[in-house]
DNA sequence: AACAAAGATGCAGGCACTGCAAACTTGCGC
DNA sequence: GCGCAAGTTTGCAGTGCCTGCATCTTTGTT
């Protein structure tokens, strides 16, 4: 749980009413699936209105997701305080240390978080892509670090990728019950990435007929391959 | 429109059906948004009752996002019919083939689709992220053709970053409204992430303060990063 | 203790979505 | 053509998510 320090006791009241909702939804779906439990049924265990519930959370799915969006807000955050000359790749790695401890030092909580996400496809989405705004100034901070234009393509492509690489990350993490540190399995991950995802039978060297790293394009309009009819 | 090649009345009608309602769905929520419409309203503009929309749609977000389970199937059909000696990334960027030539060959309704898509990031993440067995599926084709065990997470991170790709080039593809192929846009996508994604600040080459590319691990679990109180 | 701000709750209502049963259409063999 | 079987459409009733509004209770301050 984060510390409440130098808050009244009504904030304090609040964070628990919080948690105390996340953590019953969390329960409860896990146990019973997700649409085998009612709003109402998590408020009662949480033991506020039914009505409460939508006072802390926007919809249902936000209760099993956590606070994705100030997740992001942070990350963004930390990102303005790594030195402008690390490179991309690794300027997000390092921005995304906060929110990889935040998860292992809840280990139980995000666990039990992504045992239930990865039941359900439509919470999976929601994790890690989602806000627009913030996504986009994500993709903009990015932009002035590498000198590129916004619309290059160059930025959102990086965050996107980083994006999947968390992810995927975190459900290594999870499937493998957090035996192995995140934070390894997420640098496996962007190492692979920054090695241009190598497949393993060309011993990790680029394979020549892939297209040359600076080329525009190169002819794949055509469809060599055949779909059955 | 796909065509529609000796298919009885009754299919064809539902082709029609279907279609329209898609259609009309796109054409209401482009003007009004998301939630400004309702079934009810949609279904109308079909001139179908409202309870035939379900049954033609699981959500009112399907008939937005189109067949994108199905679309996924065929891009792993695809993907069976691509030599096994074809490195992953490309193998995949040529699986991908069918679904691009679908996208191109109904410009105007995919453009709009995009359009309403990018103004509701729920969609979004529907549109390339989604059901869990076809991606599995996907991982497991992947890990077959590479040799690699299914759960050592490079299938998962390939499958997941080439759809990244994916989703940025549509994207691009889209907010330029369709004026460069989506092919080759696409292709530039993939380039960029078969070079490992490399800050163009440092020409191409891979930094060399990244982690080497078989590195399992080196060290991330500390936080050089610091976010303020 | 009194007051103001903020939170919790109940209630009414809109809308997404589902199961069921009753029409209705279509394809097919006769 | 006729009628049957299978598939489709539709209405209806019901559940559950979510919202706006009015009211009551709690909390922090003077």
């Amino acid at each position: 749980m984060t510390i409440d320090e130098g808050l009244g006791r009504r904030d304090r009241k609040k964070r628990q009413t919080r948690a105390a909702l996340a953590a019953a939804a969390l329960r409860l779906v896990a146990e019973r699936g997700l649409d085998q439990v009612t709003v109402e049924e998590i408020s009662e265990a949480a033991d506020v209105s039914a009505r409460t519930f939508f006072n802390y959370f926007a919809t249902k799915d936000d209760a099993l997701t956590g606070d994705t969006e100030g997740d992001r807000e942070r990350v963004l955050r930390a990102l303005d305080t790594v030195p402008a000359q690390v490179p991309a790749l690794r300027a997000i790695r390092l921005a995304l240390a906060g929110v990889i401890d935040e998860v292992e030092g809840d280990a139980a909580l995000w666990l039990l978080r992504m045992q239930v996400v990865m039941q359900h496809p439509v919470l999976l989405a929601r994790l890690v892509s989602g806000n627009a705004a913030t996504e986009q100034a994500m993709v903009e901070a990015l932009a002035a670090r590498t000198g590129h234009s916004c619309d290059d393509g160059y930025p959102a492509l990086v965050v996107a990728v980083t994006g999947a690489a968390l992810r995927t990350a975190m459900v290594r993490w999870a499937t493998g019950g957090g035996a192995r540190p995140l934070a390894e399995l997420l640098d496996e991950a962007f190492a692979a990435v920054a090695a241009g995802l190598p497949d393993p039978r060309t011993g990790g060297v680029v394979d020549p007929t892939t297209d040359p790293p600076g080329a525009t394009a190169s002819g794949g309009q055509r469809t060599p391959v055949r779909k059955r009819p």
